[in-house]
DNA sequence: GATGAATGAGCGTTCATTCAT
DNA sequence: GATGAATGAACGCTCATTCAT
């Protein structure tokens, strides 16, 4: 069947269209949607302006798959590490400690996601769908939040606030605190994103 | 004198720059920079576009000043808090109770702060102007913290990065949390971001 | 009778004209009448750009006048030489020297000239009235040759031709010559001139 | 080879910018730089106003090429002239006549040039290149002129001050006189012309 | 009479999108 | 499928002109 052994065709039509959309996250993330031209993307894609329109049909579909596919890898990633093995606890420690270490990389693809959400009418359902596959990760956190207070782990009270509260604090550093090089002050980062979770005395053997 | 009572001419002037800023702030932080023409603020603020032009030079001043003036306003009010009375923990319950509870009305506003300084080439000076701005606020945030640990209010560690941390989960929650009227989160909120100071048992008289 | 004696009022208001019509002809011919605007001509004349209004109906009247004015003061002083004493050959002499000397300054002036005639449609009647004022000065130059040929002064032939060429090489040097400083080549240029109107041998004590 | 005959694309291409520069010479020359829009040689040339910009950068460097295209082609007919056979005065006599005959149709063109060179400062270099390339023949009609006089053709003197009084002359006629039809008028305009180069005696044949 | 704030038509230029090749 | 020439809507900005003060 042609769907089990793609053709070379097929092939290199995936990789145009990942070289056109790699192009458009950086360019998006870097200037903003209105500063960055199709001709922009197609030239860092190596292809002219007019084959862009063969693979999206639109600027506005090309940045919202540039919003939309780096966050699903985002969201794939954090539930991998969450449904993985471990005291409820270290799961969190471990989730925490790759997520802040990561998010100091990211600031322009978060603020491009920022001005997706917050031009909602303008880009249609992509607020919506970002919305999405955030909660997803918020729900499976608050769920492991809820273990770890069950197990006495971690204080007791709003799992779902606390959930709510972290994803706010990991974007929340990421946008904000532009001193990239400063790995001490990082690290300081990880302890102050730990005690959102509040975890009990006996377990404090970290920071 | 002249000088002494502002004449009708000049109150009217005052009265047009701030229905233009105002609306520029609105527009701006609700559709993005690019997004948003001289005619659409014109129109909001119910002059002719070219009056604009009169009471700003160009599109890129009043967008600095769209950005800055808000943000200044910010501070002054951070700073009274900080510099009022009571003991440490209690200006910082009152400080983090302010504006967690103010913040959720301001992201379309923070959002236009973070595209900003995210396209620092883009504005030149403006994005190092909000930080300084900042800066202040966390500079002053920093000494307070400090104060409370040296007075057994919280517990030790790095001031600067628990001022830090702070005011990236502002940042954040009022970019991420989209739920403005879950009172009962924004409540807890409060209490996660006090968290962040990890104030010592004694004085855990609140949430 | 308020004719006889101007008030002081009036003199200030002729005054007032007069400045801006300097600074008009100043500006649009050095930059052009599209690249001067009205806020310049008032700034130089220190008036407010509303008052230039009260003198002139609009940007095109001022640029009339600006044109037509020095165009009749040089074709009276033109006049003026043409009509004194002497033998026809002399007058010319007179008249060449003089002229070809001072075209050298006016270079900006004749340009202007030149664009309002170039734009007949654009500025209505104005050329017809340049046309009128220069065609009074060639008649004119044109008799007083036809008298020098009359008297065995000049070569016969046409003195219209001779009168029209003569005044075409003078605008021509005018706005071609750009070395205003070499003044031999000045000198020279007079002796040019005069060649158009074929002065016979025995006259030819001069150059 | 693709090289040796153009494609039908590079063709229309050619055509294309052809028609353009031909829109922009005729409008610039008749209503001057800033009374003509980008939109108004569009619609000359047939092309959308987008299309003007595909073919030239901006409006400046199509004034540009607009006043220099034409000025190289006159520069290489008249050197061509010049470099031609016959004595040094039958060269001349062939310039001043076809040069002369040729200027009355070029009335706008020329006053587009002197608008260039008018406002150096405004734009940039194009008065410098147009000086260059009027030099080059001012140098060669100089040297030519020269040699008459040394065959004893001429009159002696400056040879410079003839040529540069010559092309001073030529550029007067095309701007000054407007009766284009008068054709009797030009011929002795050439007459005129020649008298500026002051033939001796034996030579005069014509006029 | 004199001012300058206000207007809005019009400009040069960019760029997403289409389509003939 | 891939290209890039062509289009035209939309933008920021200027400035002649009007008119309330």
């Amino acid at each position: 069947m042609a769907s089990q052994r793609p053709s070379r065709v097929e092939e290199r039509q995936r990789e145009r269209r990942r070289a056109i959309l790699d192009a458009a996250i950086s360019l998006f993330a870097r200037h903003g949607f209105a500063e960055t031209g199709i001709s922009d993307i197609a030239r860092a894609a190596g292809v002219s302006h007019g084959t862009v329109f063969l693979y999206f049909p639109s600027k506005d579909a090309l940045f919202r798959a540039a919003v939309l596919e780096p966050l699903e890898e985002f969201a794939d990633g954090s539930l991998g590490v969450m449904d993985g093995e471990g005291r409820p606890l270290e799961r969190i420690r471990a989730l925490v400690g790759e997520q802040v270490r990561g998010i100091a990389a990211e600031r322009s693809y978060l603020q491009m996601v920022q001005a997706a959400v917050a031009q909602a009418q303008r880009f249609g359902d992509l607020a919506e769908d970002v919305s999405t596959v955030i909660d997803r990760v918020v729900y499976r956190l608050s769920s492991l939040v809820a273990e770890g207070m069950d197990a006495g782990e971690l204080a007791p009270g709003s799992s779902d606030a606390v959930a709510a509260s972290y994803l706010a604090y990991l974007n929340g550093i990421g946008l904000v605190i532009l001193d990239r090089e400063n790995t001490a002050l990082w690290e300081h980062l990880i302890g102050q994103g730990l005690r959102l979770f509040a975890p009990l005395k006996g377990d404090r053997d970290v920071e």
